[in-house]
DNA sequence: TCATGAATTGGCACCGAGTGTCAAGTGCTT
DNA sequence: AAGCACTTGACACTCGGTGCCAATTCATGA
């Protein structure tokens, strides 16, 4: 019994059409222009359904989402004796890698979601699983509750930043580097005088 | 010619009469059980009014927003010759006065937006603005655009997470030395090995 | 191959958020 | 008091999102 049956590839392939249906709507005419029903019209397929395979219409516009947080959390399981900062330049380099073949694909999106606040705010929440992610990794290094969430929070910060810069840029610039200048940057940071603790 | 004018006193009172609607009945049945109409109707007023008010159903969640990160704004000017951590752990401060005041009602909002994913977009999307504004803050000091932005990113991270944690206590903290023990974390990161430039 | 049951789909009705419009009401000015 | 600008209420409408049920499609065993 192979895993791709009949209805798995049925399945995939609507999926795919409703993705690259609304893709296409959605730059021709805008995210808010576009309805759901000229979503479905265009796969071939009715309201209804569009909505048995997206919970919301904002949710095709990050479509490969929770499989890329997923790999990220894989990732960030540390490997013989890195310290933080190499198991995150790691994954930060594998996730680079994903996102430079994609990188045209992830600048329309992103210029996309630049134009409404919804899609802005939805990404920030998406943002929320990978500081998650982090923060527990951070918890698995025998940080306490606290400097997990902070740093988690802080470094999350930077690699938002760094892609937010990666897709503004012309050309795809190195992400691995980028990601690299901005650990360096954050641990350059100047102490407050007179740190409690 | 006073600003208060009759006219001006109405609309604040109304707005507060939504507000505290809008408050009684989230806190009540939840958000989303929550209709406008039920919102309109316990203030005295008609739903179409609402709309007048607040731009959408979850404006109303964060009354406040627009006028603290202002202030925060005003705040990140630097004093005298501080140092970015001396301005922020002081802004940090100021705004956290303010925040104490107000410790339980921010404390059951928090609540409420963690309950509703569609809120903890709209505070991620908010929170850019502060991002926005630290990230302006770094570029007035000098900073080039790419580690203005990327310290913003960070540092609003780990203010954010501060706020969390300062939120999902039982007992309201000193916010101030919170701050400061995250600033000294973000500091205390070690840096990569062979770290560019 | 065919019949049976499960999964998938489409159509329909419905709710609530959000907007345009216009007439009626309220406050400001002289 | 009258005229004016601003504010409100009511209505109609679009669109996102959901529950429901009948029709269709697919998988499975005889």
């Amino acid at each position: 019994m192979p895993t791709t049956s009949r209805r798995a590839k049925n399945k995939a392939r609507t999926r795919d059409a409703l993705i690259a249906s609304a893709t296409t709507l959605f730059r021709v005419h805008g995210y808010e222009a576009t309805t759901i029903d000229q979503i479905a019209a265009g796969a071939g397929v009715s309201r209804r359904t569009y909505f048995r395979y997206f919970p919301s219409k904002d949710a095709v516009v990050f479509p490969r989402a929770e499989e890329r947080l997923e790999r990220f959390r894989e990732l960030l399981v540390p490997e013989g004796g890195e310290t933080l900062s190499e198991t995150l330049l790691r994954a930060c380099r594998e996730i680079g890698r994903d996102f430079s073949f994609n990188w045209e694909e992830l600048v329309l999106q992103q210029r996309l979601i630049e134009t409404e606040p919804l899609l802005q705010a939805r990404e920030r929440d998406l943002d929320q699983g990978w500081e998650v992610a982090i923060a527990a990794a951070l918890r698995a290094r025998g940080r306490d509750e606290v400097s997990a969430q902070v740093l988690g929070g802080a470094l999350m910060g930077a690699l938002r930043a760094v892609f937010r810069l990666w897709t503004a840029s012309e050309e795809p610039r190195d992400l691995e580097s980028l990601g690299a200048e901005a650990l360096t940057l954050i641990t350059s940071l100047d102490p407050p005088r007179g740190a409690p603790r």
